[in-house]
DNA sequence: AAATAAATTTAGGGTAGTCTAAAAACTATT
DNA sequence: AATAGTTTTTAGACTACCCTAAATTTATTT
């Protein structure tokens, strides 16, 4: 079995790839984990003696199989965690994140399945990321932010790209949420605020750093 | 905060100290835990450090209050994810232990408040174990073990004495479960072995090994 | 092609927790 | 009271993970 720790490491690899799309560096992985770059070397000798990576010195990394295989399953088992906080234990979205990077590490096949079929297999978890099945395979969504849609167009909320608490409640203040139908129905010129409607009722504004922040596809 | 290995420490001297009422030996918990007296040594010096138990070098150990806090919650921690496990996702009650083991070490005070309310705050776990409220109180059951009844006693199954997953597999086998009706039929003079009648309906024969492992109440 | 800057690795060390073997302290027996 | 046996603690070492500082390699400028 991974230690935590190994986990974690796999996880922040797996997402840095998939973001950069090619190898990632020692610097990104120490940044994206809060550690030191010297920490991070001693622990990629590591993964690759367990040929959990590739790695070779100031190469950067990618994953094996069997480590892309393994940070899946983390994922799943967070989004699935962060699911069953929101909708069986009443937490908010901006609430779940903190204890599904506990509870990722929990180690039960018949737990995480039995988590899944609870909820009813869902695909997307509580800020739209999509959840891996049983065997890795993920649905891809192709939404885009809503910084790149244009006057008139009708889309859907589909998920957010900060995941932070502040960006989550900012967004409850606004009265956003998933799921929701927003028109955009004036871009700004100068700075690309954009006025849009929610839901054919509430018109809002929003800068155009938050739209960014926010996923959606046409409707 | 305490570590995984501190939190286990503190519970198996709590679990210690309400078998023998005394203060715990050493060896007792190396025992428990699986681990080296000098381990323990080592780690009894820490937690005294903490102010979790009351340690003198040889005099064995008693918990602090603090120290005491402590095991009670991670007590209720464990035993509400047995529940939990058993009744919302269909582990049998041989099978919830091994999985509440690493689940009763996640640090969020609101989801073990959910999780009871979401169990509609349940007194007992699956093996009829009490479950420890939030301020660490518990509801006492004066149930014995059913080799201490006699020859027509009618009493109720409340809880087990030995959790192993062999013993309660036999147990599934018998028939036997929490809150069945036991009528002692017969009490076998040489060997204290028992003839039962379950719920009025079937009859069964439990050697007196198996009977001081169930715990029942007089009806 | 050097020289400089940035990224990465190595060297050496720290804490948490574990172990074995040996020393010290209690306990029981004569 | 001395001896033998048991329990507990200490000493010293190991793994996992982390750190700082120094050395090395790669990348960028000149
Ligand atoms: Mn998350
Ligand atoms: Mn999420
Ligand atoms: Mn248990
Ligand atoms: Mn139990």
């Amino acid at each position: 079995m991974n230690s935590f720790t190994e986990e974690n490491y796999l996880k922040a690899i797996y997402k840095l790839i998939e973001k950069s799309g090619s190898s990632v560096s020692t610097n990104a992985i120490a940044e994206k984990i809060c550690t030191k770059a010297a920490s991070v070397t001693d622990m990629l000798k590591k993964l690759s003696d367990k040929k959990l990576i590739n790695y070779q010195k100031y190469q950067g990394v990618t994953l094996t199989s069997k480590g892309e295989k393994v940070a899946l399953s983390v994922i799943r088992k967070h989004r699935l965690w962060e699911m069953f906080l929101l909708e069986k234990l009443d937490f908010k979205w901006d609430e779940v994140h903190d204890v599904a990077e506990q509870l990722e590490h929990i180690n039960s096949d018949k737990l995480i399945e039995q988590i899944d079929k609870f909820l009813n297999y869902p695909k997307f978890d509580p800020h739209g990321d999509p959840i891996p099945d049983a065997n890795g395979k993920i649905q891809v969504q192709k939404s885009k932010s809503i910084a790149h849609f244009i006057k008139n167009d009708v889309i859907v909320m589909t998920g957010v790209v900060d995941h932070s608490p502040a960006f989550l409640q900012y967004l409850d203040n606004t009265g956003l949420a998933l799921g929701d139908e927003i028109k955009i129905k004036e871009v700004v010129f100068f700075d690309r605020s954009l006025q849009i409607i929610i839901n054919k009722k509430s018109t809002i504004f929003i800068s155009n750093d938050v739209a960014k922040n926010i996923l959606a596809i046409k409707k």
